[in-house]
DNA sequence: TGTTGGTGTCGGTAGGTTCG
DNA sequence: CGAACCTACCGACACCAACA
């Protein structure tokens, strides 16, 4: 096999989802206890479990889809981790979720082709399918019932003829939304989701759970069988034990096997990551967690230091807290280039000024900002005004001409919007008012945004 | 240009069986 | 007991096309 981790499929990742997953949740009750089949064939087994402590589990498939498996508790994570951040801060999130299917398969290193939806569909029915029976406690609370993993699942089509899904929601368990809301949770790895064994899943998570940050964690082959849930004879799972053992690309963790006592042994990052740049890393990390694009990333890290770039990405943070900043991604570019940073080194009367001035100049560049979106603003009012001023026949013949022009160049999109609304689609007026702009805009504060400026004032 | 759907091919998986 | 092989099937991947 060429590599046993799955590529890595979103380079970068969405700058949205990038502020909700900072890090990724796994639920500490289903970590412990497996409820996903290890299977990827449909699997119709009921699996019972019990463990020392008396908690007891039994998990029945749904007749028509089988056993959830465990790449379809991607889902779970995914949601987990996008609603623990609300949690800590302190707010109670409502048990129905909603989310974007294409965010959930960038977010779980997905495909997004039509399979990655199919997949994602099917999942989620597995998910209601399968039924629950334990007493597990979570959040303090022992339900004692038969539950399905997810309550239901709602998906919002954009169009009810091709099927294109783009949103859906679930209504989460009582046992999984006790776990959120409950904080029992541990941070996962994201390079979770490049492993691609279902039983490698299943080891990381045990691992995770029971080594935690602890240096080693060694457990019995049959115990460790019972607790993956795996039905693989003991042999074969030795055999597949001693192969992830060898590749030795569990995320941060490494295993061994001596007789039948499997120890996990925590990475440290330094071995983990090898000899590199960690300072660098840092930088190309930082700048892709905000949403900066490979070409500028390779620009910003080659022309300038690692402290430049680190302390104005700090500097545009603390001004997008007094909310002075409208769109963080392009003014952190903005700020390591011209370099915004507070000089700390001078003495304090200079520094002060200095801080002074640049606060002035980071103030004066946002109004300018602003002052110069309400000039295109004003404009397009002027344009639209002075065209409905102009007598009714010179509307039409210039409607006409528009018509005549959007034909001749082919222009799909237009035609379609005006054979659909005809004048009252706004994304064909607004090429319709911009066409017409340099005729109808003759004021000086129209075409010259000095001049906006300077009669503003006045 | 980005998102989504469709399809064919190939490689990898779990679990069962067999062999030395 | 460990390793290799077999089977059925799933998912990855690489395309191309449609659409907005």
């Amino acid at each position: 096999m060429a590599n046993p981790l799955l590529p890595i499929r979103h380079k970068q990742q969405n700058f949205f989802s990038c502020d909700v997953f900072d890090t990724y949740k796994d639920d500490l009750a289903s970590m412990e206890h497996p409820v996903f089949s290890l299977s990827t064939k449909t699997d119709f087994r009921v699996l019972e479990y019990e463990s020392n402590n008396g908690d007891r589990i039994k998990i029945t498939p749904s007749y028509v889809d089988g056993l959830a498996t465990i790449h379809d508790k991607d889902v779970l994570l995914y949601i987990a981790s996008s609603l623990i951040s609300n949690v800590n801060k302190g707010d109670i999130p409502a048990q129905n979720v909603r989310f974007v299917a294409y965010d959930f398969l960038v977010s779980t290193n997905r495909q997004t082709g039509g399979k990655g939806y199919q997949i994602l569909r099917e999942a989620l029915a597995r998910l209601v399918g399968t039924r629950i029976e334990t007493n597990i406690v979570t959040n303090g609370t022992r339900v004692i019932e038969n539950f399905a993993i997810l309550e239901s699942f709602k998906i919002v089509e954009k169009h009810p003829d091709n099927g294109r899904m783009i949103g859906i929601e679930v209504k989460l368990s009582d046992w999984f939304y006790n776990s959120i809301i409950g904080k029992e949770i541990l941070t996962i790895d994201k390079e979770y989701f490049r492993l691609r064994k279902p039983t490698e899943r299943r080891l990381y998570e045990l691992a995770r759970k029971h080594c935690g940050k602890q240096k080693s964690w060694s457990i019995g082959l049959e115990t460790l069988r019972n607790k993956l849930g795996a039905t693989a004879p003991i042999v074969k799972l030795k055999y597949n034990l001693n192969r992830i053992s060898e590749s030795n690309h569990l995320p941060g963790y490494t295993i061994s096997i001596l007789g039948n006592i499997v120890t996990f042994t925590r990475k440290t990052s330094e071995v983990s990551q090898g000899k590199m740049d960690s300072k660098n890393n840092e930088v190309i990390e930082l700048l892709q967690y905000h949403g900066i694009g490979p070409i500028i990333i390779k620009e910003l890290v080659s022309s300038y230091d690692s402290d430049r770039i680190i302390g104005n990405i700090n500097y545009v943070l603390e001004q997008d807290k007094l909310g002075n900043i409208k769109n963080k991604k392009a003014y952190i570019v903005k700020a390591i280039r011209d370099d915004f940073r507070p000089i700390l080194s001078q003495h304090d009367i200079a520094q002060s000024e200095k801080e002074d001035s640049i606060k002035k100049e980071v103030s004066k560049k946002i109004n300018l900002d602003k002052q110069n979106k309400e000039w295109v603003k004003f404009c397009s009012q002027r344009v639209k005004d002075k065209f409905y001023e102009q007598p009714k026949k010179w509307q039409e013949e210039k409607r006409q001409a528009f018509i005549d022009k959007i034909t001749l160049d082919n222009n799909k999109l237009i035609l379609k919007s005006y054979k659909k609304n005809g004048f009252k689609n706004p994304i064909l007026l607004a090429n319709f008012f911009t066409e017409l702009k340099d005729e109808l805009l003759t004021e000086l504060e129209e075409i010259d945004f000095d001049k906006y400026l300077k009669k503003r004032q006045a």
